[in-house]
RNA sequence: GCACCGGUGGCGAAGUGGCUAACGCGCAGGUCUGCAAAACCUGUACUCGCGGGUUCGAAACCCGCCCGGUGCUCCA
């Protein structure tokens, strides 16, 4: 099965396979590395997380490279006014972005590659876009680059520029442009600010070019695919496609993927709004990391996503379902065989999972299936009809679903407790949810003894005392279970 | 203003010409249970924003309208 996902720069449906046969060569623009993640950065990467671990349940090899923007206006700005180099700066938001992506299991690309370690690559570029003639340098020895030498830009984003005037946004520090469209590769050197000293002049490098330079230099003058948030389409990746064919005279990226933006209670995303959300608020809410991947990934990348509270619920109840089920299997005792029917239901479920998938990551498409197994699975667990050789079956598609989706294992002590950690070292401890701290009071030997009490207190028919018990539990966010192969007991 | 996307049950959401309109959550009733929980069963849109049209046949295609969102500037 190949996968078939929407190209922006084709409009349509393209398979995307490694044009060299081997690994498909992939880019992802990643962070600016001066605040936390909130969740729309994170759909933007949690969906890029989908696509290669399809590519990779379909049998292909990622070679996946991700920059990590260090240096920008922003950070030099944070920078200056919390007096600290831009390194030291950087440092912590970077450790931090790192540490939500292992929260919400998104795969580590092969290669992160940070802009400030790129440099000497990129004034490579701007020289030679310079002999090109693709690039000039203004009176106060910024580069621009000429948007007029090339005559394809807008293809991307399905622009045409041709028409527009000169003049009508001009920023007031680049008033030295040929043009108003004319784009900044290098800004020179502003007193007091972090620069580098080059063959093109002491200055920083500007936003567009460390992409172009750091694909190139992972993954070649041309490679297969280019990801992004949709934001990015235009101008910054219009921009990466003008610098970098300008200088090779090569396709830069033959497939170009962009994720849409997601909503939050149906606005966008906004700090003024004040409904703006990093992953660490929505963990010091109480919610399991899980489901925050979960709600985020099972809108499909192409369709806006609408944020709430209640999908979030939705998602953890979803998961509950899924765990709960895989507990049974795995926890109990089965005969020996086969059914032929429970086989075929596994069959079923992992070839249309895998077939909504390579149909332009249909994750909300691809969910169905293993919901209906696991129905299906349940009825005949209740009955005592599933046997040994179809657990191993429907165990297997559950894995393969879990090698994409990641949210049936359950690692979410981990991230909350992450979280709370954080929480207390930045004094946020305001912000973190009562039930949460309450729950975290209990530990698991704690609930141990209380369960073995009420199970006692049970086989003495001391009915009252049990309820009691099981009602101090539930406070706390445990849930006790009573089943045939004893009891059970979960964190909420 | 120009451009693009969407409007499917209580909520989320799949489906882009033809099987009883997936799946999840929620809700109601039932089975099981000391009671619960979990699980299962049944029910939960005779209908897909509205109005026309095309077609043997449309949620799906065309036209118009209404509503919501996004982009055109830094942004995932």
């Amino acid at each position: 099965m190949t996968l078939h996902l929407f190209n922006t720069l084709t409009g349509q449906m393209d398979d995307l396979v490694p044009a060299d046969g081997k690994a498909l060569r992939m880019y992802a623009c990643g962070p600016t590395v001066y605040d936390y993640g909130h969740i729309g950065n994170f759909r933007t990467f949690l969906q890029i997380d989908i696509l290669r671990r399809t590519l990779k349940l379909l049998g292909v090899p990622v070679q996946h490279v991700m920059n990590i923007t260090d240096v920008d206006d922003k950070i030099i700005r944070n920078a200056t006014a919390a007096g600290i180099p831009i390194g030291q700066y950087t440092e912590r938001f970077e450790k931090a972005f790192l540490e939500d992506l292992d929260s919400l299991r998104i795969q580590r690309p092969e290669q992160l590659a940070r802009a400030t370690e790129h440099i000497p690559r990129m004034v490579e570029l701007i020289q030679k876009l310079a002999e090109n003639g693709a690039a000039y340098q203004a009176e106060d020895g910024s580069w621009y680059f000429r948007l007029a030498s090339f005559p394809e830009y807008g293809k991307l984003s399905k622009k045409d520029l041709s028409g527009m005037e000169d003049g009508a946004r001009v920023d007031v520090d680049e008033y030295e442009k040929d043009s108003a469209r004319d784009f900044a590769l290098w800004k020179a050197a502003k007193p007091g600010e972090t620069s580098w000293d080059t063959a093109i002049g002491r200055g920083r490098p500007g936003w567009h070019i460390e992409c172009s330079a750091m694909a190139m230099e992972y993954l070649g003058d041309s490679f297969d695919l280019h990801a992004g948030g949709e934001d990015l389409m235009f101008p910054h990746h219009e921009n990466e496609i003008a610098q970098s064919e300008s200088v090779t005279h090569k396709p830069f990226a033959r497939h170009w993927m962009h994720v849409r933006f997601l909503l939050v209670d149906g606005r966008k995303m906004s700090k003024s709004e004040g409904n703006f959300y990093t992953l660490r608020d929505l963990l010091l809410k109480g919610y399991k990391a899980s489901a925050i991947r979960l709600a985020l990934v099972s809108v499909p990348y192409r369709h806006q996503l609408n944020f709430t509270f209640d999908g979030l619920t939705e998602a953890t109840n979803a998961i509950e379902r899924l765990r709960t089920f895989h507990q049974r299997l795995v926890a109990g005792t089965f005969a020996d065989g086969e059914s032929d029917s429970l086989q075929a239901a596994a069959k079923k479920a992992r070839a249309e999972y895998g077939s909504a998938l390579s149909n332009d990551l249909n994750t909300a498409e691809a969910r169905a299936p293993i919901f209906d197994l696991v129905r299906t699975a349940n009825t005949a667990l209740d009955q005592g009809l599933l046997l040994a050789g179809d657990r191993v079956a429907i165990l297997a598609v559950l894995a393969s679903f879990d090698s994409v989706f990641d949210v049936i294992e359950d690692r979410d002590a981990e991230p909350t407790r992450r979280a709370l950690a954080w929480a207390e070292e930045s004094g946020r401890l305001d912000d973190v949810a009562p039930e949460l701290l309450a729950a975290q009071s209990l530990t698991d030997e704690a609930i141990d003894a209380l369960v073995a009490e009420r199970t006692l207190a049970k086989k003495q028919r001391n009915f009252g005392r049990a309820d009691q018990i099981r009602n101090e539990l539930a406070e706390k966010g445990v849930v006790i279970e009573d089943s045939k192969d004893g009891v059970r007991w979960k964190r909420k």
